[in-house]
DNA sequence: AGCAAGTGCAATCATGAGGTTGCAGTAAAC
DNA sequence: GTTTACTGCAACCTCATGATTGCACTTGCT
């Protein structure tokens, strides 16, 4: 069970703020202006989230003439959550092991 | 969408020390002690990692004799992947919305 | 060309988190 | 009943991080 580069992804998605962006780009992409309108950080607080999130491929610029908009990447989340569900069957099926070693079989 | 109680969870697995923890339980159940024998950290370090770690439901301890042991709480894990499969999911289906859109359907 | 809107970089600040050391408490073991 | 091992609490240190302000730079727009 290698966790490879899926920590960074953890540690990116452990922050409430990361989520209030990751929720308001779900209405549509957005700058860090943009959003700088719609929550109650700074424009600059919420670009270095964003290069957080873009660091761990959870988030993709898009230029637009003088703007930059960010996007989701929905397939990182899926590929995340496939990730941590293989980890989870894994620690399943050893649970399981010892509870059949704890009742004798 | 409700990320509810699921941010901190993520927060707690955002570290490679916790990850570590986890893969050593995963070896079998074990007090801080023990883990501060297989781990180039301290007991103590050990100790709030193992106490940020049942805060999120992702270990429990057990009293055996004087000593307190951890297990991994492996349905946890799989609950938190089936959280994020669903949110990965959500943006997905708002992908290909917006795809359609964008190809004229 | 000139203005406005947007981005980028740098310095700064405060708080929290990971880590350590030290000591007190507690419960088995002998 | 001592000793011995393990846990628990507290103080402290350091560094990363979330956040701010201020300014320089670019790039459309008119």
């Amino acid at each position: 069970m290698t966790t490879g580069t899926l920590v960074p992804v953890f540690a990116a998605l452990g922050d409430e703020t990361r989520w209030s962006i990751l929720a308001a780009l779900g209405e549509g992409d957005a700058s860090a202006s943009a959003l700088a309108g719609r929550l109650p950080v700074t424009r600059q607080a919420i670009a270095k989230h964003l290069a957080v999130l873009q660091e761990v491929g959870l988030v993709e610029p898009v230029r637009v003439g003088r703007e930059v908009r960010y996007r989701v990447v929905g397939a990182e989340l899926s590929a995340t959550a496939r990730r941590l569900e293989a980890i989870g069957a894994e620690w399943d099926r050893r649970l399981a092991a010892i509870k059949e070693i704890a009742e004798g079989l």
